[in-house]
DNA sequence: TTGATAATGATAATCATTATCAATGAGGTA
DNA sequence: TACCTCATTGATAATGATTATCATTATCAA
């Protein structure tokens, strides 16, 4: 697994170390799909030893996300919500406010007019969080139904 | 002030009631520019009534939200903040990670491309949040000077 | 192997938001 | 206007996510 190297790596260039916690939080992380929560992320590492500690999720998703293998999705309210960044390239997310599913995409346009306001007022460019919501056709059709 | 009959309007056709508390928190709400916390409005409020409840301007601002006179701003962490909508075009943010500077702009060309996704995907559009993050040029600069 | 120091996990603390509830107020009706 | 019903209020407790604390343990460079 390349991203257990290059955690390694990010740990070593800043002073901390490598543990065994670490390395089955970011294996758990890592190997499943979707946006989730610290906890959805405890649930997995217990399986592998029950004896890892929230807070220790708390600490090492940070890290995680510090190194360049996560990103935070962006949440309504709740719990936060991360995604790793392993063969799953920059996207955007359009959300139904009905059901909650999340359709993940990427616009080129957008994302070159984005550099466009970023030089237009000479800001060095450090990310961006877009979130589209709407209904889904499934939520219209259950809408039209329900009046 | 207009935006005091949007309001009772929507409280009328919701069954709810128009109220002292409800008419300051407004007040105090639209009257002041930028991003403010719940806290920052009830500081305003209770400058006309030190007896309002932190509880009554969280009650408050949700309703305002809903009846279209607000939105929330994106949240980074802590607490909520909310902007009216009065002679406020929709907007986004461009936003220092640096100094925490937020610059509003608009970009129809972007606009245009979110709602194409919408079409795309078959989705009732019911909105958008869209920051993005960098490093103002002052930042920039002080950055440099420091290594 | 050792020793300095970082990390862990249990637990308490914090902080924003929501729920509860007795008292009050709004506003339609007679 | 007086009344009556039901929404609203503010104080306070509860909740839920995240962070801080701290004694114990683990890492890793020398
Ligand atoms: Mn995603
Ligand atoms: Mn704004
Ligand atoms: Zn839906
Ligand atoms: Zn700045």
């Amino acid at each position: 697994m390349n991203e257990l190297v290059k955690f390694e790596q990010y740990l070593r260039t800043h002073g901390q170390k490598m543990t065994r916690p670490r390395r089955i939080i970011l294996k758990a992380f890592i190997e499943t799909e979707g946006h989730l929560t610290t906890e959805d992320i405890l649930r997995e590492a217990k399986k592998v030893d029950p004896g890892i500690g929230q807070a220790t999720v708390f600490r090492t998703i940070r890290l995680i996300a510090d190194a360049g293998l996560a990103r935070e999705a962006l949440q309504d309210d709740g719990a936060r919500k991360f995604e790793h960044l392993a063969d799953h390239p920059h996207h955007d997310h359009l959300l139904c406010v009905g059901c909650g599913k999340i359709i993940e995409f990427l616009s080129p346009a957008i994302e070159k007019e984005q550099q466009k306001i970023f030089s237009q007022y000479a800001f060095l460019p450090r990310g961006h969080m877009m979130e589209l919501l709407g209904l889904c056709p499934e939520c219209q059709a259950k809408q039209k139904k329900g009046e």
